[in-house]
DNA sequence: CGGTTCTTTGACGTGCATCAAATCCTGTGG
DNA sequence: CCACAGGATTTGATGCACGTCAAAGAACCG
């Protein structure tokens, strides 16, 4: 019950950024269909290749998911942060691994609650939409920004999608960072060095980063 | 009425890759809902910022979406070929511009169509689904590929989308391919020339290219 | 057929990758 | 609370894939 009630506070606070499924007039719902998961930090939530049985929604916690090539290199599709929904495939069978970032929280929402539903469809479709369009910024960043333009972008980003902290929540690591925006380590690294030096944000620290200058990370699109 | 037939083969003919909207079944509801729209080459279908009204399913020709940045840089996000469906937002308003390449013919699904059909809905969120991961593709390709895989990766991809067929219908710029892959058109050009040398593909001409080995263009993932 | 635009090819430059080493965290155990 | 080991981050030096610039050639279209 206190579960539940968690669920929608979630939604409340990313903004229903991938979420918006969430809501109090769902509870009644979810309550029969939802499955509660809670995961230590890096352990896995699916793997490529694993049947679509529900998808998932963030409660608490940062998690991550990738690609990887056959020779290992790796894409970061997406970090999840709290509110977010993910998991979506198209033939039963996902195509990405996901996995968590920190200690986390999750609910399993299986596909079976949206037949019938219309109403839970609905929300679905709307995660699925606000994904989409989270897709493409990422396509935009990584095909035709700069490292430091990519950088500034991703923290934006973040930063936005968090409601606008002072204090980031980054508990990826450098070279995650790196698998999201096409770049290595080092060149994150040095972005990073850059824009503390602009004044725009300060020094990492314990997966946290002072935002000084939000709006001044924006990279703007016609 | 004949506009309905060439409809529903359009979208067998694409193996319903975005599309699966368009089956017989749907007909009776297509033909209240769907407006017919007709355009030469190089014509606007929707820019940026515009209000989202409809969806676009496209029965003939070749047309694509993109997004620009503030200095004009531009990243094409998708190219549409018959049977797929775009114009998807999740705000109301348009993010990417969608023009055509050749002259074309588009049906506008009014999103109101999805209102109390749950058919319809179902078909709208499962096109939804296929662009996330076809945009999950082009993630993959522009992050972590070298040039030459990425044109391969791309080639493939559209072949495999169009029935794979021995030549491959591309009416499409280098420049456009290389906004799509985060390159510029000397550098897909290249790729052409040694992908050419290894017995791939043949020679582009009359936006028409020969693929002598699909196979061999598969960029695997894990 | 001529002008225009796009593609191809070559020469050269640059931003990011790679390699390497120093430093800084972070978690652990004394 | 401090010392230490292991890993991650930062910084520097160097290399290379792709970008940029330029010009020739091919395709397109009125």
């Amino acid at each position: 019950m206190l579960a539940l009630i968690d669920v929608c506070q979630a939604a409340t606070t990313a903004r229903g950024r991938l979420c918006a499924c969430l809501d109090p007039r769902a509870i009644g719902r979810l309550r029969r269909l939802v499955g509660d998961l809670h995961l230590p930090r890096h352990s896995t939530i699916f793997a490529a290749g694993d049947p679509t049985e529900c998808v998932f929604a963030l409660r608490q916690g940062v998690a991550m998911t990738f690609r990887r090539l056959a020779d290992g290199r790796r894409q970061v599709l997406d970090f999840l942060y709290p509110g977010d929904l993910f998991g979506f495939t198209m033939d039963g069978c996902h195509a990405a691994h996901a996995v968590t970032l920190t200690r986390a929280s999750l609910c399993r929402i299986p596909l079976s609650a949206a037949e019938g539903d219309a109403d839970m469809a609905e929300r679905l479709h709307r995660a699925a939409l606000r994904a989409l369009v989270a897709t493409h910024d990422g396509l935009m960043r990584i095909g035709r920004m700069t490292a430091r333009e990519r950088v500034a972008a991703f923290l934006h980003d973040i930063w936005s999608r968090t409601d606008e902290p002072t204090d980031l929540v980054l508990p990826m690591s450098v070279g995650d960072i790196g698998d999201h925006l096409g770049l290595r380590p080092e060149t994150v690294s040095r972005a990073f060095t850059r824009l503390r030096a602009d004044g725009l944000i300060g020094m990492l620290a314990r997966g946290t980063m002072p935002v000084l200058d939000g709006p001044g990370l924006t990279i703007r699109t016609v």
